[in-house]
DNA sequence: CCTCCGGATTGAAAGGTTTCACAAACCTGG
DNA sequence: CCAGGTTTGTGAAACCTTTCAATCCGGAGG
């Protein structure tokens, strides 16, 4: 009987075999690894000759446990069914890659202790810095893992305090873009669908709607709150039946929604009913994902710049390790993508 | 000048410093964090009360170095903003959550490059398994590190070899079940749209369809190929395009997508070129992902058991850790469902 | 009073890498 | 042939935790 080739194997290679196997010291196989210039061709072949042979891998633990900081980032995301927040992560990942880092992705799915679950594991990682789009920004558990040394950018929120930087988008601006437009298209009596109430985010999207109703000469009993409890299809198809009951006198005449997913949710139910858009309603979403502009009736949308917006998250992030920093306050400005859901 | 509280913190605390903070011994440090039972507890709360004291932060690398193992499971997926995906992972989160460890997330993006550097950090990191949907899955690579000793699993995917587990769906039945039901609404010139010839997946898809064809007494040239780069909305639209393009005579009256994002996409074209769906052109996607059901015309899809993919997969990953551990295959069956762009 | 027992605590070793001061070998030019 | 400099290679310490055999101590039983 011959041996088996995938028997258990006796131990994984360390570098002390590597360096036995190859007739030089540990740290001359060291050398090779992380300054291969100081080290003479030759050597170096016999070393990498050795590596290979005993199947090597580095062992990343031992290598943090030196340095004191691990390689990686990453990025506590809100909601990983949301296309909106891959695509920041996308930008993020730009940036690590540039920076020879890892990015690992974490989804707390709306969920608190999920999302302490993941800090604290992230934190004893001693991952290089954490990102977070977090359920709530002015948690104390931020401040304090940045207070014990782990860098924390906050993405798509703007906390209250300064303890660390944040990257965001005028989400004041963007409501007033979209309610803006819709106003120039004749509409006098605006749906508002979203959950104000509960995220900061939507608060100022509605902050926005309001100021540019205001700014029309036209009063915030223009705005017709259809509040939900999150934003996600099901919410939008909700709302909208809820918007299609209205009486004729009452029923606005468009609807800003507070995310995209919401507006092509309400976009359903006016196909199922029969309403059309933009003749019986107009739309307005927020995002622009990719299905904004994929929908039956592609989509206004209020335009973040995601990827952009990970990109910086991740620059201010690497911009924490250097000595004299000061946190700071990032904010990018979106734009309104005028599709057919709007233009009559 | 009072002192900032913010200034350089001297040096995180060791359990070393939490040792001296409460009079007792290193050893003692260790067995409040891992076994507190057999600590007094009187002892327990001295050390306790240093280590909130002192904001100590356990030192995961120290730890898995001594394991050799950590507590960490990733997935790498092929495409982060493809809901199908995100929803995988989902089920991989449950059953990470169970057994108390964190799941990663890694996003290839189809880019082999990309994906064997996540595999390289990942097998550095001594990550407990791996999870993949690999971009090839027949790339020597996995083998390699199933054969160094970190347990892959191959996700929606089932390789040629064993060297692993696999977790995958019939994708053949799959492709069947879609294509039955177009021939039984009366369509006998069924377009194929997709990338088969460069991902086996969809190959099996078209195996299936082919299969349906034959079944019901049609010749494989009924079978009308729009080939694809990829698997997005964009390519949807272009073979959209293409197909509208085609004489009336040779012109299918029913699509089959190789997954929803082409479908989408293909319904899109339609609205905007007036074709009624599914009057003029009935539609069946693959994957049926959220925005399937809201999409304006509903879209009829072949249903994967996606999260329970993800747990299963998981399951499979901390099943390799035993001893006597059989790699194995699982299969799962997908399901039609059944919704208005298919229904005249 | 002594022994023995069991629970609580200790001390030291181990795990794989990086770093750094130092030694060895080699080369340049006088 | 030698002084001085450069290139290569070495050895040991340090990083922080876990584990385990050994020690300590108070009390029960004789």
């Amino acid at each position: 009987m011959t041996v088996q080739e995938s028997g258990a194997e006796p131990r994984a290679a360390g570098m002390k075999d590597v360096a036995a196997a190859a007739g030089v010291s540990l740290g001359t196989v060291s050398n090779v690894l992380n300054r291969p210039d100081r080290v003479s061709p030759a050597t170096r072949a016999k070393v990498e000759a050795a590596m290979t042979a005993l199947r090597f891998v580095r062992n990343e633990s031992a290598r943090q446990l030196r340095a004191g900081r691990s390689r990686v980032l990453a990025y506590v995301m809100l909601d990983g069914s949301n296309p909106f927040f891959t695509d920041v992560a996308a930008g993020m990942e730009d940036t690590a890659d540039a920076g020879d880092l890892s990015l690992f992705l974490c989804n707390s799915a709306h969920q608190p202790s999920r999302e302490a679950a993941y800090l604290g594991r992230l934190e004893q990682q001693r991952v290089q810095g954490i990102l977070i789009t977090p359920v709530d920004p002015d948690a104390p558990l931020l401040g304090e893992i940045a207070r014990r040394g782990t860098p924390v950018v906050v993405v798509d929120r703007t906390p209250g305090g300064t303890t660390h930087c944040s990257v965001a988008v005028d989400d004041v601006y963007g409501g007033e873009l979209a309610v803006r437009h819709l106003i120039e298209q004749g509409h006098e009596r605006i749906a508002f669908i979203g959950n104000h109430t509960t995220v900061g985010q939507v608060r100022d999207r509605r902050l926005g709607a309001l100021r540019a109703l205001q700014a029309a000469g036209l009063g915030p009993d223009r705005l017709v709150d259809l509040t939900t409890t999150a934003l996600t299809v099901a919410d939008g198809r909700g709302a909208g039946e809820r918007l299609a009951g209205l009486p004729a006198a009452v029923r606005p005449t468009a609807a800003f929604c507070a995310n995209d997913l919401v507006a092509l949710g309400l976009l359903q139910t006016c196909a199922n009913l029969r309403m059309r858009v933009p003749q019986d309603l107009a739309i307005v979403g927020y995002d622009d994902i990719e299905f904004a502009a994929a929908a039956a009736v592609p989509l206004t949308s209020v335009r973040q710049p995601r990827r952009r917006l990970g990109r910086t998250a991740a620059e201010l992030l690497l911009a924490e390790a250097e000595p004299g920093h000061e946190h700071r306050q990032v904010v990018f400005t979106p734009e309104l993508v005028v599709r057919a859901s709007t233009l009559r």
